[in-house]
DNA sequence: CCTATCATGTAATCCGTTACATGATTAT
DNA sequence: ATAATCATGTAACGGATTACATGATAGG
């Protein structure tokens, strides 16, 4: 009778986190998530004080309990934490991610694409202004994970522009 | 007290659906998805049979119950399903899409490139390949929304396949 | 017939979102 | 003091996923 106890991304956040950090309570996993990978996956925050409790739950966190001020709980690596973090980076995913954008759904559905690219274009240059002044910052920083993670964003960013972009005025 | 009842974009796809199919039962409507939107978009079968009756009891359909056979529903446009369909449409969306990719997470979590990018990278070009050929198909073809979102998800494959296939040997 | 497959639904469950409520720190 | 904000949690709810069960139709 095993509960039905599943690993989600959101579980591999925190696991992957929490590796990097040693230790962190729910806002300090808060505040990671935001500066980093909360760009390409954002995670609501009040996720960030349940999960870890199942994660600890399950065996995979060792939590603490502090004593005076706000009796925060702090989190870590378990030996099975790092252990299912692991296999988890270490085995290829099969599937492909869907595009799941709302405007491009609405242009799907009969939008009028002027109507949309606008505002769409400019959000999109801004957002990749900030991923390059952040690549300018993080040049050469290892591990290269995070990295690589922002070259994907800019490229997105830039294929996002160019589309919408196109949509303006364009044909 | 009004019922707490939301319209996700899963109820305009529906919504989108039936507009352009008249009528639709849950099955066409699932044959609908995977043959176009659910690229981009995809949904769960179960909740092409439970979708349409909430939307019904929304108001935003019509019902009809086949009597011999299957004893089908089929599902069409209400005014009122028109009406929200067109409101949504014309009201350009602020926020930005998000990855969500669980390779690049792996990665930013620490995964090494050689493991991941290789199947990343072929997934990818047989997905880019799929939407190339079917754009030849469609060519041309009118309303434009399902060709811009075609050429969307043409340009996000390619730069999937350049992100992924520079991680396979390159430095 | 009778097998394969096409098709329709329901049930159970759970992750994720939203909203609510409160406690501790810091600066003025 | 006291206002602002930093921080910690809980509760309720619902949409989404997974698994289960069954009925009709077409082809051999």
């Amino acid at each position: 009778m095993a509960s039905p106890f599943s690993l989600t991304p959101v579980s591999f956040v925190v696991l992957g986190l929490l590796e990097r950090a040693g230790e962190a309570t729910p806002y300090e996993l808060w505040n990671l998530v935001n500066s980093s990978i909360g760009n390409f996956w954002s995670i609501q925050r009040s996720q960030l004080y349940t999960e870890p409790d199942r994660l600890t739950d399950a065996g995979l966190l060792d939590r603490d309990r502090e004593e005076g001020g706000l009796r925060r709980k702090r989190y870590k690596l378990a030996d099975a934490g790092r252990a299912a973090l692991d296999e988890w980076r270490t085995t290829p995913s099969a599937g492909l991610p869907e595009l799941r954008d709302v405007s491009l759904l609405k242009l799907f559905m009969g939008a009028e694409p002027g109507v949309l690219a606008g505002a769409q274009r400019d959000a999109h240059r801004a957002k990749l202004a900030a991923y390059e002044e952040q690549a300018v910052q993080d040049v050469g920083e290892e591990p290269r994970g995070r990295w690589h993670a922002l070259e994907a964003g800019i490229a997105h960013e830039r294929a996002w522009v160019r589309f919408w972009a196109g949509l303006t005025d364009g044909p």
